[in-house]
DNA sequence: TTTACTTCGTGTTGTAATAACACTAACTAA
DNA sequence: TTAGTTAGTGTTATTACAACACGAAGTAAA
């Protein structure tokens, strides 16, 4: 018998914060649980930690499994350990959070819920176990995390205005950006490109298309560039 | 059943990143082990996490009993889930990192180690299980934290010159540090504050001692202050 | 007690980054 | 052709940051 066997051992879970934006909130993702304990009460997807498969694996494991989510970008958050987290027994949740543009997928019912449903992240309703605390971690990570590192891409179409994107980073960073100002700076960071299209059709003067600039944004992240809104 | 006996469940444990300041070097506590796995190797000071336990709890009773530290500030690093990490089976650690002065805290040897040491963060030896990629880990947190928040203060004596803090700001950062630009921003911050008292006995001008301002540290806090080195 | 030695303590100025601000251009619809 | 709507663009003031040198205070030794 060696150490392992000799210390019980917690159950360990993963529990994903899924923010999506639809053009016009940031909102976020949650199921409507289907068994007990919180059956029918909002919470964040999420399931058990597979002993052949590492955190991260697990986690896009089940997003796929309950939300049809895939190709995600997942950053760790935080690892939840509270002794009454969850009421079926001891639990540690190791949780991480996403970044999708809704409309780029369709969601699926997962087995153990009723419902799947996006909310403003200005709404979030009550919700079960501590996920409530859990989101609010995520919610202050992600507007740190913003202001210095140009993510959010994941959140909008392939081709997407300027003005889309500085309504994208107003609505996480819950404030309004001078618009001349985020445009300079967005464009001197070469982390974006012209496409040379125009989107017309709309009533007004025809915006210019742009697309994220990968290869170039992940060679300057190399060389410890740091993006400020 | 419920779902906890359902699904297989990882061992969890708690690893512990110990940095010290002796007033020259930045330094870092590691554990040589006298059990397999790594036997005779530098680990950092660990241990599985009880149920009855938070994982903050479990991490200030390991380094309690393995090196006799108490009163710490602790920090929650990473959550590290490699399949292969330790030799034993699966393996979840989360770890926690912490700022100690080395000269107020006397090392016990604990139960499990035949040596507890401090290692220079420049000449930091091989050490077993993942502990140097943990090691990589909090190094850069630590980095990234000082910058823009003053901690570290728990490096220093209750009473310190500024000299001795920058000192401790340039080891930690590497790099050199301009002094008078250091002194006005540390003391603009009013996160410190004169005691009125000099250190004299050495050969040169005494310095002033200054002490770290809790309250009103805590206080810019909650205002959203952050710190600029 | 004078002098030499060592570290302490202090302000200013140039430079770079950030923030504030308003009008014309392009497109659509009536 | 005109009215309505959003797109797109530069300059200036303000603030933050970085660079820089010398007299003051204490100790030790002549």
């Amino acid at each position: 018998m060696n150490d392992l066997q000799k210390y019980p051992r917690p159950s360990v879970t993963i529990d994903c914060v899924v923010f999506g934006y639809d053009g016009e909130e940031v909102s976020l993702l949650l199921i409507n649980r289907k068994e007990q304990p919180f059956k029918n009460e909002w919470t964040l997807p999420g399931g058990f930690l597979f002993l052949e498969e590492t955190p991260e694996e697990s986690a896009k494991r089940i997003l796929k499994d309950k939300t049809g989510l895939a190709n995600l970008f997942l950053e760790q958050l935080y690892t939840f350990g509270d002794i009454q987290r969850d009421p079926r027994g001891r639990v540690i949740s190791i949780a991480y959070y996403t970044l999708v543009n809704p409309r780029l997928f369709n969601l699926v019912l997962g087995e153990a819920a009723t419902d799947l449903k996006w909310f403003a992240i200005t709404k979030i309703p009550k919700t079960g176990f501590d996920h409530k605390e859990i989101i609010n971690v995520a919610l202050a990570r992600l507007k740190a995390k913003v202001t210095y590192q140009p993510i959010g891409f994941e959140l909008l179409e392939k081709e997407f205005t300027l003005t889309e994107m500085q309504l994208l980073y107003e609505a996480i960073l819950q404030r309004t950006i001078d618009k001349r100002n985020f445009r300079k700076r967005i464009l001197e960071s070469n982390v974006i490109k012209a496409t040379g299209k125009k989107r017309t059709g709309e009533k007004n003067r025809a915006p210019e298309l742009f697309a994220f600039d990968e290869p170039q944004y992940k060679k300057l992240l190399k060389e410890g560039y740091q993006f400020k809104v």
